[in-house]
DNA sequence: ATTGTATTACGAAAATATTCGTAGATAATA
DNA sequence: TATTATCTACGAATATTTTCGTAATACAAT
């Protein structure tokens, strides 16, 4: 079975929960809330669907549920650049990153950092 | 006004006009079914809605429609992009570079021409 | 125990995206 | 001109995603 891609609101609450670990329906939706206008009922029904789809595991804790990503942020990350690669720019990762960095300033910190990155891939995995 | 993302079924349909130029219904249509399997009034259904969005323009060939990209392909790419770099990976652009490079094989030559494009990034633009 | 408050479960409405059937228009050609 | 093949327009069915109302449940406070 092919895991399926989460939605975009799913990708939403995943990311809170990558950011600051296991939280309740409550917390998730107060965050969402500070940017976006979502009802608690569905936050609460959007977690559960994502319960059954195993995207998220949970626990009981006094009458509410603690949730807790079960899949990882880098292989989430990968499949949608994968789909991004494909869909977008025909399956070359360098025109993406290329386009990724070119239209946004980055620091020439960041832009030794990546350098290094390119050394290292290419010094052969030792 | 700000400009809708295009669908999935659109996107792909944007590709192959990004690459090939304009092109008919049945054009798209054929190229799509070398891969999927769609009817061929869904993709003129699909192009029609394009056309209304504003995605495409079209001109009128004795009895058939020519469709043209009216969004470029970088401005598109840079968009889904910037989606991407906010709903999964917390707005990094060097995450997302380096989960894209490392994650697959690239070529000593691709590393080089990102090595070429960091430097000429750096260098001023002059 | 009764009341009040927060949470969950359930179902379904609303919004969006995908799919295609059918009818009518257009042009080529027999 | 009549026939045929192809295309467009239109509407609608289906599927998916997002949204929330309502009722049942669990706990806390009175």
């Amino acid at each position: 079975m092919k895991t399926a891609k989460p939605t975009e609101k799913e990708l939403e609450i995943l990311q809170v929960l990558w950011q600051q670990g296991p939280a309740t329906v409550r917390e998730i939706n107060t965050v969402l809330n500070a940017t976006k206008n979502i009802g608690y009922t569905t936050t609460l029904k959007v977690m559960q669907i994502m319960y059954d789809k195993g995207f998220l595991s949970r626990q009981k804790s006094g009458k509410t549920h603690v949730y807790k990503a079960t899949i990882t942020k880098e292989g989430t990350q990968q499949q949608l650049l994968d789909k991004l690669l494909d869909t977008a720019f025909g399956g070359s990762a360098m025109k993406l990153v290329m386009q990724a960095l070119g239209n946004r300033k980055s620091s020439q910190k960041e832009l030794d950092e990546i350098r290094d990155y390119l050394d290292r891939l290419e010094g052969g995995e030792s």
